[in-house]
DNA sequence: AATGGGCCTTCAAAGAAGTA
DNA sequence: TACTTCTTTGAAGGCCCATT
């Protein structure tokens, strides 16, 4: 099941990957992609397959309503897909961009959910404090961006919203804070970052505990449809 | 088996627009 | 008018596949 000490783990060494080689590549997405696919491979068990970006594994093709998308984990049965989860790990320039991460995260959960038969889920993993680089000074940020509870209220209203296609089944998020010099990662205390609705939401919901329970139940019902 | 063009995807970054 | 947010554009990596 899900292991805490085993996700900041993974999202040091993601974040470490990311300041070694880069944005752009993909070391960066690997240890965490990881971590989220052997939790799902834990709570899916043997008769499941999990596919996933790794050394030796792909990700895999799932032929969405509109048009068929590499998807970061996908778990199927008999090669039949029954679950698609997407990760995001935003480092730098939040702000700036946090409408296509939000829009590009509902046009695949709708591309995914509108086939009407399987569930997608969304991770969110977010730098309390995120630095904002100018380009060609990725050394030094120019400012630093907090985010705060009117960034996390889109991804509410969206999960609270009543069920259609372009509402993913299942959003996690994670606050991270990220000491650059030694490269550790701890989460972030929501209730001194964000309102007191805002960070026991956080807490509650839309935390990775209660988001890997609730994917572990989507599984146990799928098991009784067989 | 190597090379490289074309295309797709992701992650920014610049400039525009909004707002206090 | 300075700061914040939004929209549009760009850059780079990787994959597919034709060509050699």
């Amino acid at each position: 099941m899900y292991n805490e000490e085993q996700l900041i783990k993974a999202i040091e060494q993601s974040f470490k990957m990311y300041k070694l080689y880069g944005a752009r590549s993909t070391a960066k997405l690997k240890p965490i992609h990881k971590f989220v696919a052997d939790t799902l491979t834990e709570i899916y068990g043997k008769s499941f397959e999990v596919h996933f970006m790794g050394d030796e594994t792909k990700e895999m093709t799932v032929d969405g309503k509109y048009y068929p998308k590499n998807i970061d984990i996908t778990v199927t049965k008999n090669g039949e897909v029954v679950f698609c989860l997407g990760i995001k790990f935003v480092t730098s320039n939040y702000k700036q961009n946090a409408n296509n991460y939000f829009e590009n995260m509902m046009g695949e959960t709708a591309n995914i959910q509108a086939l009407g038969n399987l569930s997608y889920a969304q991770l969110i993993i977010l730098r309390h404090e995120t630095p904002y680089y100018k380009k060609n000074e990725t050394e030094t940020p120019s400012k630093i961006e907090i985010v705060n509870d009117k960034d996390i209220q889109k991804y509410l209203n969206l999960v609270f919203d009543y069920p259609q296609a372009h509402r993913p089944n299942y959003i996690g998020i994670q606050v991270i804070n990220v000491n650059e010099v030694a490269n550790k990662v701890a989460l972030t205390n929501l209730d001194n970052s964000f309102s007191a609705e805002t960070s026991k939401l956080l807490n509650g919901k839309l935390s990775l505990t209660n988001f890997f329970k609730e994917i572990s139940e989507y599984k146990d019902f799928l098991i009784t449809k067989e």
